[in-house]
DNA sequence: GCGTTCGTCCCCCTTTTATGGTATTGAATA
DNA sequence: TATTCAATACCATAAAAGGGGGACGAACGC
């Protein structure tokens, strides 16, 4: 695979490529020898997989461009992988035209991505408005928990809500029990990573 | 432009477009009416927008596959299109070819972005783990806050990362320190909002 | 060797939350 | 009209969290 895209890449004659490793060990040395302006890395290594490979790449490097090219596309590693900085994320079975592009694109500071893997990071947006209403919460209950999602107190809730601690507390008995959670950081922390609020 | 736009979708003889329309007025009963699989949907129309109109079309259809095409490029269009449910975002300078392509990949459950759409969307997850560093928590105190917007009590922290319900507490006193906070739901809203953790 | 940071643990005391009730009002609705 | 439901409010008690302090060993750098 390494042999193919070295290949393939040099015949090419828009880039030039100055190494290959087999893993993500000792990137931050490598990084620094070659100073390459391109990253294209895989995940699933030995030593030292690709996820901490950004990781450690940007420590090298701030601004060189890292590609995932990978097979994976369960959301897990697609997330951890952007969200250690990764530039782009292609899977394998891109075409090599497609490959070359998205390399091009990386270099004008974009982010190419299969579109299938955009899917995902989409949904991560979305998928939300639809969860919000299985839980059936009042407009005054998602008041209340879109104020304790604000870090407030009880006492500060029932101040800006200009109404009694103890309706709060009412409020917050419901939002537990439609919420199916037992305390505050477990309400805010569904209300958040739901988006219900 | 809608002129071209139709020529195009069905001089390629991939697609049938049964109705155009200026605006996304009414968007709600044209959907209903033509169930369309797939909607071309620009930004700024006049009577509805196209945030709103993705929004209607979406409450008129869940299924339906919606495509930006639209020539705004600032984030907060973007991130409102997205978060409103639009499947794909396409800038109007692609080409016809990509539009095409584009379009063909919704019907695969898909998403298609121009690049440097997809490079602001990207940014949303990295430009996080710049912020991680500057509140300096060390390895325990990240763990603990991540136990902590999981909505973990104290004493299941503690039991969860075999240490005392009182070192739990001091991690947290110093978390809420280096945080700036003074309660676990500032804390786990700040830590989810920021993605501390 | 000395200072610093980190991780660990303990005490005391106050405030806040959580849980379980009960109850009144008004609006919508069957 | 009777019923349901949302919103309001109160009480009591138990549990949890917050804020102040102090202590100690290990690791690290200077």
């Amino acid at each position: 695979m390494r042999e193919s895209l070295f290949t393939l890449l040099t015949l090419s004659g828009e880039f030039d490529v100055p190494a290959v490793f087999p893993h993500a060990g000792g990137i931050e040395k490598h990084v620094i020898e070659y100073d390459p302006e391109l990253i294209l890395m895989d995940i699933d290594m030995p030593v030292v997989n690709g996820i901490k490979g950004i990781t450690l790449a940007r420590h090298a490097n701030a601004d060189v461009k890292i590609l995932m090219f990978t097979v994976f596309e369960d959301e897990d590693k697609i997330f951890d992988a952007l969200s250690a900085g990764a530039d782009g994320y292609l899977l394998k079975n891109s075409s090599p035209d497609r490959l070359l592009e998205a390399l091009q694109q990386l270099q004008k500071g974009e982010s190419p991505m299969t579109p299938a893997i955009a899917r995902k990071v989409l949904n991560y947006f979305s998928a939300k408005k639809i969860k919000q209403e299985i839980y059936q919460l009042t407009d005054k209950e998602k008041e209340v928990l879109k104020c304790l999602t604000e870090g407030l107190s009880y006492k500060m809730i029932a101040a800006e809500m200009k109404i009694s601690i103890e309706t709060v507390r009412t409020h917050l008995k419901r939002i537990y029990a439609k919420l199916h959670v037992s305390s505050s950081t477990q309400a805010v922390s569904k209300a958040l990573n739901e988006k219900l609020v």
